[in-house]
RNA sequence: UGGGAUGUGGCCAAGUGGUAAGGCAUCGCCCUUUGGAGGCGACAUUCGCAGGUUCGAAUCCUGCCAUCCCAGCCA
């Protein structure tokens, strides 16, 4: 452990961990498990889960596992167990051999079902599903005990059999653990063990048509790949003591799994159910489960995210207990800090005006150098082109400029950036009285963007030459909600009647010549703009940038403000 | 009106009886060839509320209030 860490103090999961290792629990053995429903794509909020349980693994000598829970072959599919792992390995985590899949141990969990129903702890239940649910009471009402509950042990064994052997059509049958119908919680009311399901799975395929529940699953999983500390959301706060219950019937070792629940990451601005994601996908909305505008992981990494930066972002958002919701800029944060310190920067024209440097040379081209990081000295320097005629930022530029704007005006004078000081002489307008070109002059003393008789000039530019300049698509992206809880809606509209009409604007930019080869998935800084990453579908022939994040912008804050 | 949890600044989050860490955001100032980055400073007399115990309480006790979760043969 390093000095840091030390000082950091510790959140409570870390705290019952090392209480177990001090009472020599599970012999002081810290194994943890990831276990995704492969039915989505992951998304933030799974990454928090998969930094919690890998972390602490590591931090603590121990295992994590990668588990699929894959009970309900309804609604899972291949796809997402291999964007899964890709997404799990990307974000610098390794289950080495330990890839399980809870369908793996289908016979096993039979087996445990076998030892619940001989101990009289299980019976076959006759009713349908609504019967059931009718007769389950409500949270202050007892429920109603199935006529078929105190069915003979061996007559529970028999149906049970031929429930697995396919005898009986879906819901004709179901296995009921036999505990407790008065209990005032609702999941220790006699809950399901096994359904009935006709259906392949991605994985079994026609082996089985009866699936265990997730509560029967989770617990006896964990116990057989002998995990100890089994981290789950709040929500299943309430199944805890059925995951207890479930164990205590089948466990016959010292060694026994322990449930925490924490709370579940919620971002601003962002929404996280799988549910809505997809609707998302298959509505269109996006353009996919890795549309830049995705809180999926790979909608991150596609937007031009960085593995460090979100495993950065889950160390400083906690773990606890509490219900939270997440400042996004918290998220936009970390990109940018991680990002200003190992990308190289240049300079691209997003909206470019024109400027003609009248006393410069008429065709004359001249290399100058400049640096790709300053905050990284070993990036070391380019060459950039500088000409007679180059771009601007429009926005750059004011007619009639408030003395608070640094930037070029007619009569001021600016820096280029590693170019020289420039000063707007004319304005050039067409009929209409728009801007189509500015004039400028040049001071050739101050090459570089240096100013040898000490002048100050308080606004620097970035540019671009107009003749050498290469031309990208460049995709603006934004939040993809205008709320900071998309599921705020009006009365009779969801969550989509709050997206942002302007969460992607495709342009057309001019960049320095040296962009040309840049392969998909690096990424730069746009100095004064922001941080860009080539998409996966970039060509040298039609290049293609995501805006990953804007520069913060203090102009744009002073701006507002007036 | 049952059960389970949670309440510390705008958002997170430490704190576990000795007098409120830290981060993000925000606001100043300095610095700057990115209005970026960086540096410095400001930002809870108070910990959901009300009582009580104590020399001393965010921490212990009592009561109340608020929010979240639970009535799938989903996970």
């Amino acid at each position: 452990m390093t000095e840091n860490t030390k000082k950091k103090s510790l959140h409570f999961i870390q705290s019952i961990i090392e209480e177990d290792i001090r009472n020599n629990k599970n012999n002081s053995k810290v194994h943890t498990r990831f276990p995704p429903e492969p039915n989505g794509y992951l998304h933030i909020g799974h990454a928090k889960s998969i930094c919690l349980n890998f972390g602490l693994a590591k931090q603590y000598n121990g295992l994590c596992n990668l588990r699929f829970d894959d009970t309900n072959p309804v609604k899972e599919d291949v796809e997402y167990v291999d964007s899964i792992q890709e997404d799990i390995k990307w974000l610098g985590f390794d289950w080495e051999d330990r890839k399980y899949f809870a369908s793996d141990y289908f016979e096993k969990l039979y087996e445990f079902a076998i030892i619940l129903i001989k101990k009289g702890k299980a019976y076959v239940c006759e009713m349908s599903a609504d019967e059931i649910s009718a007769n389950r009471g409500t949270p202050t009402q007892p429920g109603k005990k199935s006529p078929w509950r105190n069915r003979p042990v061996e007559e529970n064994l028999n149906l049970f059999e031929r429930m697995r052997k396919g005898e009986f059509e879906e819901g004709k049958y179901v296995l009921r653990a036999k505990i407790d119908m008065a209990s005032p919680n609702m999941h220790m009311r006699d809950p399901a063990v096994y359904r009935i399901r006709n259906i392949e799975h991605h994985r079994t395929g026609n082996k089985w048509c009866i699936y265990p529940m997730y509560d029967w699953a989770h617990g006896l999983s964990d116990y057989i790949e002998k995990i100890t500390h089994s981290l789950c959301t709040l929500e299943f706060e309430v199944h805890r003591p059925l995951y207890d219950w479930f164990l205590d019937q089948v466990i016959d070792t010292e060694y026994r799994p322990r449930q925490i629940e924490f709370a579940r990451l919620n971002l601003s601005f962002t929404i996280m159910s799988k549910r809505k994601l997809l609707k998302l996908v298959e509505e269109k909305y996006v353009d996919g489960w890795d549309d830049p505008r995705m809180p999926t992981i790979s909608g991150y990494r596609r937007r031009g995210y960085t593995p460090e930066s979100i495993r950065k972002f889950a160390d400083k958002i906690g773990v606890a207990k509490r219900d939270n919701v997440i400042d996004v800029a918290l998220l936009e944060h970390s990109i940018r800090e991680d990002l200003n310190k190992k990308v190289k920067r240049t300079m691209a024209v997003l909206n470019p005006l024109k400027i003609v440097i009248d006393n410069y040379p008429e065709g004359q081209t001249e290399e100058l150098e400049a640096i790709n990081n300053p905050e990284d000295e070993s990036m070391g320097t380019r060459m950039i082109p500088f000409s007679k005629t180059i771009y601007i930022e429009k926005e750059d530029f004011m007619e009639n400029a408030p003395k608070k704007f640094f930037r070029l005006a007619p009569g001021r004078e600016v820096r280029l950036r590693y170019a020289y000081f420039i000063t707007c002489t004319k304005v050039v307008k067409d009929e209409n009285g728009n801007i189509t070109e500015l004039r400028a002059s040049y001071d050739p003393a101050s090459k570089g963007g240096k100013s040898p008789d000490g002048r100050k000039v308080k606004g620097t530019l970035h540019w671009v030459s107009a003749h050498e300049a290469i031309k990208a698509e460049i995709r603006l992206y934004d939040r993809l909600f205008l709320n900071e809880n998309p599921e705020v809606a009006e009365e009779g509209k969801d969550f989509t009647s709050n997206i942002n009409p302007h969460s992607l604007e495709k342009i057309t930019g001019y960049l320095e010549p040296g962009l040309q080869n840049a392969q998909p998935e690096s990424k730069y800084q746009f100095e004064r703009i922001g941080y860009f990453c080539v998409d996966k579908d970039s060509t040298k022939e039609h290049l293609i940038f995501n805006r990953t994040i804007t520069l913060r912008d203090s102009w744009a804050k002073i701006d507002k403000k007036k």
